[in-house]
DNA sequence: TACTGATAGTCAGCATACTGAGCAATATCG
DNA sequence: CGATATTGCTCAGTATGCTGACTATCAGTA
């Protein structure tokens, strides 16, 4: 068999998981329990309001029925409220509440220890191309999941 | 806030997103019906047989009480068998079957395509250095996830 | 041998993620 | 306008992955 350690899919899994566990580290030390995908989706509806869950999920790559429960989760905790949209009776605008922009505040400062701690092992030089080469397979195969990223917020 | 495509964080997540999909894709496409895990564990028990499951998750870096219910479902397809250990009656010794050696014989070419088709945006030598900077990064970080690799098979 | 600690496996509970299906509402086109 | 297609969201079902707890067993030691 092939060494995993020459598996694309295995490394970008083992990378991934690192980083899931490091963000989580970071975020409950800070006294906050916030997943990933949670702080992708509140950060992306405070710069956004009355984002639908759509466009959200496009806007972070997540598929929709994914976005269904993180958006309850994070309307259970008070972060956000979710709403029917006037214009469109299918869509719910998501509104960020002011306990939201509180803890995306206070949690920013762990998140951006977290993303540093999960190159720990690369120079500054490293951790540019690594993230440069990510992007770039990324762009190759953005349409290959059930979730591709979609950059217009209309 | 930060964009996304600075945040190492999100770039590990979409990669392994696509990683997933590309061979979930493949793997179908070739008639079967197997995920990454499923497929590492297989190849993993094959080539090392009468492996203990805590062996195992260490060998291909999964949690322990992942590969319970990994294993549980490649017995179900036949694929494996699970026995009670001689030497250690807390263990359960992992073989694989017949059908399961004829499964993964089958399914390496669409594994292998997976591979290449998640690095398909890359010139080779940048396929090569993205997973030289994962592996570097990964063995920085090993010990922050609760499922470190262990590379000893004993 | 009795005690203590560590280890193998499982389980309950929770949160992603996916597939496929379904409903309600909107957009499009004849 | 009316039929059709599309879109926004939800749900059921399945499979990872994690935390924490539990049982059974093993290993080391007083």
């Amino acid at each position: 068999m092939r060494d995993n350690n020459e598996m694309p899919g295995h490394l970008a899994r083992r990378f991934q998981q690192i980083a899931v566990a490091v963000f989580l580290a970071e975020v409950s030390e800070a006294g906050f329990d916030l997943t990933p995908v949670q702080y992708a989706a509140l950060a992306s509806i405070k710069a956004n309001p009355g984002i639908d869950q759509a466009t959200l999920a496009g806007l972070i790559a997540y598929d929709r029925t994914t976005i269904t429960g993180v958006v309850d989760r994070l309307v259970q905790k008070n972060l956000l409220e979710r709403r029917a949209s006037s214009r469109d009776r299918r869509a719910r605008e998501l509104e960020i509440t002011d306990e939201g922009k509180r803890t995306l505040r206070a949690i920013t400062p762990a998140v951006e220890e977290a993303q540093r701690l999960m190159l720990r092992g690369l120079s500054p030089k490293e951790a540019a191309e690594l993230m440069r080469l990510m992007r770039k397979a990324i762009a190759a195969g953005n349409e290959l999941s059930r979730a591709p990223l979609r950059e217009t917020t209309g």
